[in-house]
DNA sequence: CTGAAAGCGCTTACAG
DNA sequence: CTGAAAGCGCTTACAG
């Protein structure tokens, strides 16, 4: 900047303002200096402005390192469209792969100590310990896909319940009245919710819910089962997830069942699964899209105004219709 | 700092000193110093530092959009190891995904024009103009996963030429004489560089090479198409990547063969096709956590020292044995 | 062992 | 419309 005023025999001062197209310099001038910062190749300093301001113009998205296996990519797809919404605010996204060593001794994350970032989003459920490390961090922050109802902390989730309610609506609609769902449901709190919208599509259509036609699919460690069939069969399944659903399509087929013929099935999530099976399954698409969005809108919110409360915000999904439902009626 | 200094009486200059561990204050009162600055909660002020040393503590790796569609999540993967990687350096990982537009237009990433980083990663091809752009930045940079004959520019990328090689020497020492290579040799350079090595290990086995036995997986545009079978059929498939492979054994299956005891299959990246198909695949896994250690510790070493070269650095990969492959003698 | 001074690159408030 | 001065939080080189 020195170097551009140098050149043109102003002060570091106008080339500031006309630079970021401030008032107090002529037009004239302006248009001079933009042209000559532009041919020396003029890099603004954005930590001289950091330091200024007290902002870095970063946002920390903190995703706790078991949900990050080998074919777990929904968090990154969702931490991808953090960092290109964040762009449209001039910020910038920083990855921070929470450790089960960090999480544990309840360390601060280096983000936050070494003032790295404006604010932080927590991608994942994290211990019920940390979640008061979280809250010692004074700096705005939101959960993302998860919530906790002792922590008084803004949260951002997928409607599970409107999702599975209105799939199941849709399973009666096309007639069926024995129907099952699949999923532990003492495992996590979306399956859980998602049992929920099921069973109140049940209740508002006055069907009687049979206990023998919830199916677990995984042991308290979320390690998968062998799903146990009912004795008597249901006409369609409720799954808490495309890969559940994936799963019992394989073995439904090699009990020589056609779907959705024999049975229809239903997924959740639409993530890659749910076009692997064979038909390709109706299910419930997370709208990662709209969360990325509303999440990145929320904590900038709560940047310019840390008083800002949104509380828990539900963003719904849609269901996308395939071919693994049949019409009995 | 200088709360911390006030509070002790010191000066905020032994106060750094103390916090950095540095020589000239005593042990005492450097564990005074740890234990204020703690109660006081402070945070150290990175972007302080940054504008006096000029190093922003931060690496850019930037994926052009059009590699992170829905199922791919390879580069995603890459870039979560890079971040923790980067992490044991003291480092943090912005990611930078590139649109179209940034990509046509030429434009500086805005990492690289407000100084977010001390260097940068380019994840994922991109195009020739745009090489031109970003050897014009004057920044320590890298490509990682493909290169660029033209650009003078570090590059880190699985050997894929000794993968295919060494895993088509394991189809021969399992007796197997005629076998096809499937892939679009046409398409990009690693199915190209993965057909070299298959060609390199007929060749050093005596076995000549059939053009009929050279299969196209996709179109010019890359979109898969329906693989035309040879009249003659090999008795195994050298497939350039998982998801082909994993195509190719459902088509197989469908046509009622089985695999591995009428073909041997083989695929490429160890990515979930290869544990998606039934049986699972013999694959060369793609090591994505060397490829990552390799690219942070190369772009650390520029930053360090920016006449560093390394030129062109292979990766290799490992075989994983599964169950599509049976042995003929 | 301790600290006063200067400086990194920018912006803001004020004076001319 | 233009610029001199001060300051953001830290570190380095130097003096005591």
């Amino acid at each position: 900047m020195k170097d551009i005023a140098d050149k043109l025999g102003v002060s570091s001062v106008t080339v500031s303002k006309a630079l970021n197209d401030k008032e107090g310099v002529s037009d004239n001038l302006k248009i001079k200096i933009k042209k000559v910062a532009g041919e020396m190749g003029y890099r603004f300093n954005s930590a001289a402005k950091s330091i200024k301001d007290g902002l870095s113009y970063n946002i920390g998205v903190m995703i706790p390192h078991r949900f990050t296996g080998v074919n777990e990519s929904f968090y990154l797809r969702v931490y991808q469209e953090i960092a290109i919404h964040l762009d449209h605010y001039g910020y910038f996204g920083i990855l921070n792969i929470l450790s089960n060593e960090d999480e544990e001794q309840l360390n601060f994350p280096r983000v936050y100590s070494e003032n790295k970032v404006d604010g932080i989003i927590i991608l994942g459920q994290v211990g019920k310990k940390y979640i008061e490390t979280v809250q010692n961090m004074e700096l705005p922050k939101l959960f993302l896909d998860f919530y906790d109802e002792h922590a008084d902390i803004d949260s951002i989730i997928t409607d599970n319940f409107y999702g599975a309610y209105e799939i199941t609506n849709y399973l009666i609609q096309c007639g069926h009245r024995e129907i099952a769902y699949v999923g532990n449901i003492y495992s996590t709190s979306s399956i859980q919710d998602r049992f929920l919208g099921y069973y109140k599509s049940l209740l508002e259509h006055g069907l009687s819910y049979d206990e023998q036609l919830l199916l677990n699919d995984r042991d308290e460690r979320g390690t998968y089962i062998d799903i146990q069939l009912p004795e008597k069969m249901p006409t369609a399944f409720v799954c808490n997830c495309d890969q559940v659903a994936y799963n019992l399509c394989e073995r439904l087929t090699s009990l020589g069942y056609s779907i959705p013929q024999d049975f229809s099935v239903v997924g959740f999530d639409n993530d890659i699964y749910a076009t692997l099976a064979n038909p390709q399954l109706t299910t419930v698409e997370v709208d990662i899209q709209e969360m990325a969005r509303t999440a990145v809108k929320s904590i900038m919110d709560k940047v310019a105004n840390p008083n800002r409360r949104n509380g828990r915000v539900l963003v719904q999904g849609n269901i996308i219709y395939r071919d693994s439902v049949r019409k009995t009626n």
